[in-house]
DNA sequence: GATGAATGAGACTTCATTCAT
DNA sequence: AATGAATGAAGTCTCATTCAT
């Protein structure tokens, strides 16, 4: 009874994965849910109590875990972070830790794209912490740009101009690494892609100023 | 009468207007619509037929000038697309076409900024052809880097490996677009924004790859 | 085994007669009731065919006893009723046969208490013949009270008025009746109030027509 | 269309006050209201944001005029109160206030019989003011009687016994008045009845102590 | 005997759409 | 042309009851 148990439950999450990554939470289906588990409405709910809690067992442990790199990387002041990179890679590669920030996410999420897919871009109409997973992935990458990056170019004697460009490129690299995500379920390929985005997008990026 | 007429109708592509960029095609009320036209909703559905043609008639036109630009990008082969812009500006700010693509796009966009983000981030759930508008976008921005860029990557003796990074870039650059759009109502200052980000992204990206 | 089995028919039952008392049997749920009785809910279903068959197990002999009483009650004859009683109580507490009626009510529930509480005040809903007991007792004293003490009245020259007062009056009284079981389970202090209550309803209470 | 408008608000409005009635309110059915008033179940939430709602339009007035009235009684000192009677009528039929408070009752709810019936007997589940009704009524006859009349029968030297009397009394006597307004719906008929049911309940009280 | 997973009708509620006025 | 009342399918969720283990 154990193993069939689990395996009900393993199809409702699988059914609802499919569901809230093709619809979102708001327009997902309990019912549809239901049906392509080939399960009655009604065991959905012994299993779940609601939706947001279907909801939770998808996406939470992909969330905890992300919300505890985020608190990790905060507290790392940012020299130390370029220091901490410094003293395991060539400083070039190094990118105002950028690398330590995405590694981290990778690290975490390496089994989970899907489900971390689905928090940062399905989440819609949730009604708690996860509707903000993205924009908090924004800032702070936003934030990491801003004091690292931004300081180095004025220090160059550079023109920052409008300085929400930063955010423009967080969000743009948020999205190409979820464009990732949405492509390869394979966690080395993630990686291989992730590498060459974080080069593409941050290195030299002084000069392009 | 004709003049009234036109009004009314006005004020019903506002209120749809405000409320799919809030809410999304799926999510947006049509009820709500008509009461912050201030019409009764029966009227609503004088004016147009449904919840699908409202939402054609707030992005339809954005939509076609879009496709007809995409089309006509489409015909100019790459080369020409290069040599296209070599007479107007210089070589290093080509950068490949984008220039173009993106030029044209903030041409026929440029008084409506809103539509064409309603058309690109709000459209989920519609049930025909504007659905898809941002994939189109992006494969078409993934195209003319794979057959421009990647071809000067390769003639440079340098790895490009993974070809999907193309599509990577694409993806995020239209969104770091978006969010640009999203932040900003004014031409100019997107204008200026949309310059400086492509000037980021694609500025020596050979040398990045 | 025999004896295990009637543990846990008690168990359910216990749990059974808290569940009504609190919730009503429409809105008792089988599932609290199974919990609270530490029982799979099918084991429930297992010693009880339905919901309605664990409330006739809960109410049933109280019920039953119940109306045997009602029946006797109804069998003797008026007149009798007030000579029984004048043999064993002084007339002047006699007050037209309630003593009678309202000392075998109490005779029968003296243990049962909260059954006949549930089956009286918790009984809304039941499909069948428990659902009128409170109506049935109430038309019994109605009955008691027109047959006797209005033939007093009547007697006495007074005016009787609207003869409906008297069915206000078993209503009332057995409303009292029932507040009196609900505060206190004890029975012999149930009793004293009872016997208040009887006095103050019905000495003299010709004079009060 | 105001007028069909205001027919089928009644219409809808009158089928809930059956269905309440009949079932209370948690066991009332929205789909059946719907049905009896011969409208669809959208067009109820049309006229009544929700059940609570449609509650509330039923007894709504009722009971805000009924608490207007049992504040106001409870503003009047008890002595008050006896003198106020007195100078109205003959001592002898004052009743400690109960006139009074009874009084203000009827005439407040004249013709609203059975809406004050659903807010006394069947307001169980609703999730505000409206569920303890009975109780606070109950609870302020109860605080008169203790006030006033144990007062009298403590001075005459007599015993009370148990206080909890006082309560008991109080609930039968509002489920007598409920009795009545369930089997007349004519004001001057309940008045009568009502009357004689102050009078059998409270002459000469003290004496039956 | 015992378990609790599974079922599905029915609860309240929302909302795009239609239609009589 | 304009109104908003009316419709009903589909949403989430509950719960008595059944049944495979």
């Amino acid at each position: 009874m154990q193993y069939l148990k689990d395996d009900i439950k393993n199809e409702i999450l699988e059914s609802a994965l499919t569901e809230f990554r093709a619809m979102g939470y708001n327009n997902a289906s309990m019912r549809k849910i239901a049906k392509n588990a080939h399960v009655a409405i009604g065991n959905v709910y012994h299993y779940y109590k609601n939706k947001q809690e279907l909801f939770n067992s998808v996406v939470g442990t992909v969330y905890d875990t992300l919300i505890y790199s985020l608190r990790e990387i905060n507290k790392i002041d940012a020299k130390e972070a370029v220091e901490y990179n410094f003293q395991q890679e060539p400083k070039e590669e190094n990118y105002y830790g950028i690398n330590l920030m995405v590694g981290k996410l990778l690290d975490v999420c390496k089994e989970h794209n899907i489900e971390l897919l689905i928090l940062l871009e399905k989440s819609k109409g949730v009604q708690n912490k996860y509707e903000n997973t993205k924009q908090d992935l924004i800032n702070l990458l936003d934030e990491v740009l801003k004091t690292q990056m931004l300081q180095n170019i004025t220090e160059s004697g550079a023109e920052t101009g409008n300085t929400y460009i930063t955010y423009v490129l967080s969000a743009s690299f948020i999205e190409g690494f979820c464009s990732i995500l949405n492509k390869y379920e394979n966690g080395s390929e993630v990686k291989l892609l992730v590498d060459q985005l974080i080069k593409i997008f941050f290195k030299d990026i002084v000069s392009r100023f």
